[in-house]
DNA sequence: AATGAATGAGGTTTCATTCAT
DNA sequence: TATGAATGAAACCTCATTCAT
């Protein structure tokens, strides 16, 4: 028992080891990008030696991979989707749109890290294609069928609107990284009138 | 008339040489991104010497700024807004989405290369958003605002709208360099559709 | 203590690695000089590798500085001075050389590479007189001076009888340098005989 | 004749971009140094194009010798020493001294940016000894010894008389280059000075 | 004879990775 | 397990030289 302990306390350690690198290359990356940050600069900023960071990652490419496995991980997306399901199709956009800025909010520097690379590597981007970008589309899928089921919408084609809120919430995040200094203080305001352009639409009643 | 002569057809000659080298670099900045890319790679792919591109760019950041200024110059854009200006708001939409569309398949190496580095670039990233993105929302802001005018849609926040579709054009583009099969293919579809949810809305009529 | 020790070890051993490179490039650079030296020669003559340099210099340049700045801390000029001030002056014109031999002996390849860089180089040179030949030409006028007031002189200028002993060691050591095969054998004898010279003058005595 | 003409006129041409050539080189390299000064510097200095420098010079290292070859040539030094043989000691020197001067003046950016190459490079090295040191050295000592002979001085030894002089003009160039204020402006003065303190000696009289 | 664009060998420097302590 | 000095491949860039015009 002396041993499990010993062991499990050193596991615990060596995972938090790993995020306390995990944390301090995602900020950098992020900040300077992955090839302008060395391995120096990760691990004076994570305060261990360079040396200590191949116990723990294989490579900087596996660093890299182990941040996009975070993401993978994440709870908040499946989550708001699996417990809550609106009623309310507003409300489901808006909550949509709720959750993404937790997210953000949380894992920013992961996001913005991997997206540069994924943008110029085959190799990540079809993973996070499949790992990330599809299921999302698909679980929008779902929801959105099950409003439309439940007579929310009009007939509406459902590949074609999924997509569209999966690029209007990638599209906001890049704004925001650009630069755009409306994106993120208002974010609420914006939820809420993208929410009532798409069910209400611009044209004026009759 | 003899110097004249050369000296124009020199300087064809140098600029077609800089255009062949941006086009390499470009590409393989796509492709493997630029940091990936090393300044040999491009020499084979534009079929120079490596010292030769050190005759027309300063160094292979310079590259990639000049691969920037390239985007400024773009004609399509302006011309889109200045000339047609389509009476009615879902051409409007269709029209913008169309330009997009040739700008992309005309210039989809320059961007998407572009788009990595200026993630994770402050430099880049702020003259990118002033350069292009603020431009862009200005004038779809102004084409908007006349089309209020008109009384072709209901009131609404003009800001946020020409957010919302400069996040859409964004996300759209980065969803189909992600891998999303259906984006490009479907294009006209897709631009369709769009326009009719943001003008109709989703809500099903009465 | 078993880290002060084992610090203490590494700095000394560091410092043992910094003068090994010092060493070899020094010599080097007496040979060929410092643009002829790549720094894979100065790796190879000094038995580490390239890399291994830069962890010990920042530069090719910063190598040569470091030079400089052990010909700054060169314990043999200062003591002769300070030390034993002859009282003759024969005597005293003797020690110099004496003093200026030993100095060339054990540092001559650093004052060879050093000095070719410094006539060529407006920054190391403005470096060079600041730090060596303008304390040097102090430290021989005073003691002129403390041998004008003794009497052992005629009345001189002192400012120009310190350029000139500087002048005519500095010419002494290039004259060497160019490959004069009389001036390093016959040391002893030139500074007994440029001593004779100098205090007894060329003049036949009446 | 014609031929002739256009030939001598050729002639006279290509030996006025020579000079300009060499001009410009030796300027940079006194100032730069021989490494740090790019043909395209020449080039532009020169105010022809680098394959111009290629028509009269083989290489850019045959562009020192050249300059060498032309420090060789130099009129001021043998008539100095063959015209005027001045009968006092005290002229003698005053003379040489003021010969040396006009070289200086005259040849500063050559023998500037040679001797700097000569101190590290073994071949120059030799050929400048062999052609310039020793031949002065061999000069001066015949006019000392003819002085002897005429009962101007003590018994002296001749060789380390006439490297005692030669170390002092080198070094004096040096001192100058180095940036010593005092040199170059009270040259003549220091002249007078010099010659008084070696023919006087510094010993107070009785 | 003059040009200057093209060349490519070779230089300095960086940095991910290893390994002895 | 942690360290950090050592490594060396490979990157970017320079520049003397060539050669077609």
């Amino acid at each position: 028992m002396d041993e499990l302990q010993s062991a499990g306390r050193r596991e615990r350690r060596a995972a938090a080891r790993k995020s306390q690198i995990i944390d301090a290359a995602a900020r950098l990356f992020a900040e300077k990008g992955f090839h302008r940050t060395t391995t120096r600069d990760i691990a004076e900023a994570a305060d261990v030696s360079e040396g200590t960071l191949y116990n723990y990652f294989e490579s900087k490419d596996d660093l890299l991979l182990d941040i996009m496995d975070m993401l993978d991980d994440l709870p908040s997306n499946p989550e708001l989707f699996n417990e809550a399901v609106p009623e309310d199709a507003h409300e489901f956009l808006v909550a949509l749109m709720k959750g993404r800025r937790e997210m953000i909010d949380q894992y920013h520097p992961m996001l913005q890290s991997v997206l540069s690379e994924i943008l110029v590597n085959p190799e990540l981007r079809q993973r996070y294609y499949t790992e990330q970008v599809s299921p999302g589309v698909l679980l929008i899928s779902q929801h959105l069928q099950k409003l439309l089921d439940k007579g929310q919408f009009r007939t509406i084609h459902v590949p074609y609107t999924a997509r569209t809120l999966v690029a209007l919430l990638l599209g906001l995040y890049v704004l925001e990284v650009l630069g755009d200094p409306l994106i993120q203080p208002e974010w609420d305001e914006l939820s809420d009138f993208i929410a009532s352009l798409l069910f209400e639409g611009m044209i004026p009643v009759a």
